[in-house]
DNA sequence: CGGTTTTGACCCGCGC
DNA sequence: GCGCGGGTCAAAACCG
């Protein structure tokens, strides 16, 4: 292995002449020098032989003429040894360096791997200890709960964590060496991320995935709908196309769909086995070639939450309300595919490496080189893997009186999640020590801290961030500082940190929204009459009169954030006119919506 | 009239 | 090989 891991390293190795094999002085005898040794005996023989025949004189002279011919071919031997046993330490050399490095970067990892092991919560560990046939990575398993967690739920969600087991030291590796660069707008960067077929995913594996999404070439399930694909999504199909990343999304909503700020369009219904609730298609319209497409339906057990899936990239300009749900997808997607996916605890700081800092991943789990990056509490991913899909759950969903919708937590997410067929689900809980809330009801994220029910409720996830990135070194008590101080330290944060989750990001915005608008919603600088977001909270009560159940929290808090990021940037900041809220004509981004306010 | 939704039929993979 | 179930197609209906 260490002689293959070698030339990963990409250090120029030393020219080398393959005739010329660098061994030690035993070998020397193929060494040009010896050949010309024995050349040299050869002419000697032959000469001694020929001077027989020869005169006298004539053999004096040639023999003085042929000793130095003798000397200067011995000279030059010597001189071509002494090269030889130079390359001969250069090679030695480098393949030290070499060594070197393997078995630095080799602990680097194995640290990496101690500092992920003891960061991970106690029933992770349980979880760890479980037999489990986690071990492929068909399995892997995560999830980031964006709502309250109760401890009793953590725990049956731990029964399902698996990614975090045997696997660690897998899914570690899997982090360092990918990085998905989930793009929203095609043109950019390349992507260079795909998904991975084996347990050993490699960057070379990586490479394909992305870029053939990124190319607007969709790999949808490559068994089903070939005719579908070759018509209007593909030109060609790679014959193997790998899996691709699902990203389910977990929200209460009354209406049909969640508005996602994208234009889709039902193509089909299906009533799933074991769920009453029909499942319904669509497809993304804002391109006729988007290959994105949706599956909403119905948790059984709950029907208050609509289990939105997404699958693929789009190939085509967003709107930027669209950008922030598909950017969280995206970069939940990445998050699974990278393997990053074994953060659990709280502050748990994730192994994962991005490959690249410059995708407009909206809102990348990925950190920078050596940054951490940290999950809200109380949110959480689950992500699992069918044999055709590896799926990542968002929950956005809330449960304030825990016991109200047991279903709802990811204890028994399997038997109502229209994935259940998947093996096995693990839970990352990222905390919920502090009871926070962080829920998306019908269009409106609101986040409520149990512990302050008076109090803005929407600071704690990024006061938490905040106190990380500060290293806990101040170890100040939990308070909640002034919100423009706040709102300047998260932006400060989000900035310095491209890697800011995506569940923070919809904390912030929330957190953002009622502190700047202090009704609960905020108004677009540019255009007032349409508000960017709205909010609920404990303390305040809006009406949403746009459509469902809007992700486009997530985005624009521009007005309130100075972030310096593009609306395909690590936070994806749109527009007001954007909004999903207005846009009423599509009756699968926005039907016949009303507002939940009883969270 | 164009776009969307509905819905039965069809395709295909998977498990037995 | 067969049945099941998920996913998609496509024509008809619907809607603004």
């Amino acid at each position: 292995m260490e002689a293959a891991a070698a030339p990963a390293f990409g250090r120029p190795r030393p020219v080398v002449k393959p005739e010329k094999p660098a061994g030690d002085s035993d070998d020397d005898r193929n060494s040009p020098s010896n050949q010309s040794l024995l050349i040299k005996k050869e002419n000697h023989g032959k000469e001694e032989h020929e001077s027989e025949d020869k005169t006298s004189n004539s053999s004096d002279q040639k023999d003085l003429s042929c000793t130095k011919i003798q000397e200067e071919q011995l000279e030059s031997a010597r001189t071509e040894m002494g090269e030889v046993r130079e390359e001969n330490q250069r090679l030695k050399m480098s393949l030290g360096q070499i060594m070197k490095d393997y078995e630095a970067l080799k602990m680097q990892f194995l640290g990496i791997v101690g500092r992920e092991a003891k960061k991970l919560p106690e029933h992770d560990k349980e979880q760890r200890q479980r037999p489990h046939d986690d071990q492929t990575e068909e399995t892997d398993l995560v999830s980031l709960t964006l709502g309250r967690y109760p401890m009793a739920e953590k725990k049956k969600a731990a029964e399902e964590k698996n990614i975090n087991g045997g696997d660690k030291e897998e899914a570690v590796k899997q982090a360092l060496s990918l990085g998905l660069n989930c793009k929203f707008e095609q043109e950019s960067t390349p992507a260079t991320v795909k998904e991975a077929h084996s347990p050993n995913r490699s960057l070379t594996i990586s490479a394909d995935h992305e870029t053939k999404e990124d190319a607007g070439e969709t790999n949808w399930p490559p068994s089903k709908g070939l005719k579908t694909m070759r018509s209007a999504d593909d030109d060609a199909l790679p014959p193997n196309p790998p899996k691709r990343a699902r990203v389910c999304v977990r929200a209460r909503c009354e209406t049909t769909t969640m508005n996602d700020g994208c234009q889709w369009r039902k193509y089909g219904q299906k009533i799933a086995k074991g769920n009453p609730c029909p499942r319904a298609y669509y497809r993304c319209t804002g391109s006729p070639t988007c290959p994105v497409r949706k599956q909403v339906q119905r948790c059984a057990d709950d029907m208050s939450i609509l289990i939105t899936t997404y699958e693929g990239n789009h190939n085509h300009p967003l709107p930027a309300s669209a950008t922030a749900m598909a950017s969280t997808t995206s970069a939940a997607a990445s998050m699974l595919l990278s393997g990053s996916s074994t953060s659990s605890a709280p502050n748990t700081t994730a192994a994962a490496s991005s490959s690249s800092s410059s995708s407009n991943h909206a809102l990348s789990f990925y950190s920078n080189s050596k940054q951490n990056f940290y999950l809200p509490n109380n949110s959480s991913i689950i992500s699992s893997t069918s044999p055709t899909h590896p799926t990542i759950t968002l929950d956005l969903t809330s449960n304030p009186s825990s016991t109200s919708n047991p279903s709802t937590h990811f204890g028994k997410f399997p038997s109502s999640f229209p994935n259940s067929r998947y093996p096995f689900t693990s839970q990352l809980d990222f905390g919920s020590s502090r009871n926070n809330v962080l829920s998306w009801n019908n269009g409106v994220l609101s986040y409520n801290r149990n512990s302050h029910p008076a109090t803005t409720p929407t600071n704690n996830i990024y006061q938490n961030y905040i106190q990380h990135q500060r290293n806990t070194a101040m170890s100040l008590p939990h308070q909640q500082p002034p919100l423009p101080d706040t709102i300047a330290a998260a932006t400060k944060a989000i900035t310095a940190d491209p890697s800011f989750q995506s569940a923070l990001a919809a904390a912030l915005t929330s957190i953002i929204g009622s502190g700047g608008a202090g009704t609960g919603t905020v108004k677009s600088s540019a255009r007032s009459e349409q508000p960017l977001f709205q909010l609920t909270s404990t303390a305040t009560t809006t009406t949403n009169k746009g459509n469902g159940c809007g992700t486009s929290f997530l985005s624009n808090i521009t007005t309130a954030t100075p972030s310096n990021s593009p609306p395909t940037g690590n936070m994806a900041f749109v527009p007001a006119s954007s909004l999903p809220f207005s846009n009423p004509k599509s009756a699968s981004a926005s039907p016949g919506d009303h507002i939940d306010l009883t969270n």
